[in-house]
DNA sequence: TGATAATGAGCGGGCGCTCAGTCGGAGGTG
DNA sequence: CACCTCCGACTGAGCGCCCGCTCATTATCA
């Protein structure tokens, strides 16, 4: 349940359209110069709207790291929900998650390493709201593992599988925020490496 | 080779003293309100010193940030330093160093999670050498992994090394970065699922 | 008494945000 | 169709504040 960002403007397409500039804008700003460095008036130039006008869709700040961070978020969760979808074990099925999970990472690199950077700038009830998002794609992960334990393809204690989960989704976002480690090797073999040391440590038995 | 950090007054004992003020005050303030919302005035007045004599022991905010991320490193190093004394099979002095670091990490969250948010807001030298400062705590778990390889205490890929050594890195700061996710967990509790997942990720035999 | 250290009011500038005013077009009227 | 009205969207100069940093002055010592 997203939280509403007030506005002036009574048009909701209008809204919605703008936002996305704005949002668009705001991702490579935010990217390029961090929250702090990046003014509202280069947000607004930005998204091709003026000072005020940016203020008609947004009441701060603030509310335009959020509908970053949302917007991030929201294709996050899309894009690996349309990896659930496969047959096959548990463990298959977790593999194939893990890879697509990574991929996506890599594909979003500046856009997690934004979250990671930045969402502590957030207001407390913005924070909460991003955190939980975050919380959902662990979820994913929770669930494979149950799905896993339930059919003996994993092979870890149920009280684990929490923290194993969140191992998953900081294993794959390192792809983007520890990119400056291994800079000469190739991403897909990092990625690799990942998967299989995930797997192993959840005693997976299908490699 | 930690850079200097230039300052107007001559006597060197009185430049330690005043710094470790000034880090001591800063890693409160920083730790409590982030790097961006605290102000200098404030940095001064929680160090004991004025405005004017804070610019005497530094020549910018972010020097200060840079002082406060060489202190905490330096700890971390000396500490982890202190571990690796132990005898015994690689697996079981990689299995001792995890362990310790990770009761590390829980003794100094507040400073690693300061290190993880704000070390982006750096000037790029300053960032260089922080970031040069984390490789060589990773750079104590690679060589760990290279002797467990060395005695066949565990069973990984030489080219794998550095990444894995990253994770162990990565696994023991999840426990400060990622704290709220498991809360009504005991620190405990996850700290040895850490040290038994990087083991098993690692193929290591002593378990 | 001269060098060194400390003071703190204040400068310059930039920032988030506002608001009096302009624009444009949808709709009403004759 | 011409004209007028009205309202929602947009403009951008500028307000008020605060922040990083400085420097003329004062205090403190050897």
């Amino acid at each position: 349940m997203p939280l509403d960002v007030s506005t002036q403007v009574k048009d909701p397409e209008r809204v919605r359209l703008r936002r996305e500039q704005i949002v668009q804008a705001s991702v490579r700003l935010f990217t390029e110069k961090g929250f702090h460095k990046t003014t509202t008036r280069e947000i607004a130039k930005a998204s091709g709207l003026s000072n005020g006008a940016l203020y008609e869709y947004v009441q701060s700040k603030e509310d335009v790291l959020y509908l970053v961070c949302r917007h991030i978020h929201r294709e996050v969760r899309n894009r690996l929900a349309s990896t659930l979808t496969e047959p096959g074990s548990a463990a298959k099925r977790l593999r194939h998650a893990l890879c697509r999970f990574g991929e996506l990472v890599l594909s979003m690199q500046d856009e997690i390493l934004l979250i990671y950077q930045e969402s502590k700038s957030l207001p407390r009830l913005y924070l909460h709201e991003v955190l939980s998002e975050e919380q959902q794609v662990v979820a994913v992960f929770e669930q494979l593992l149950r799905e896993g334990l339930a059919d003996q393809s994993i092979l870890v204690e149920e009280k684990d599988i929490p923290v194993l989960a969140e191992n998953a989704v900081v294993m794959g976002q390192m792809l983007a925020f520890r990119r400056w480690a291994w800079k000469q090797k190739s991403t897909e073999s990092v990625l690799n490496t990942q998967v299989n040391a995930f797997l192993a440590s959840v005693h997976s038995t299908t490699d």
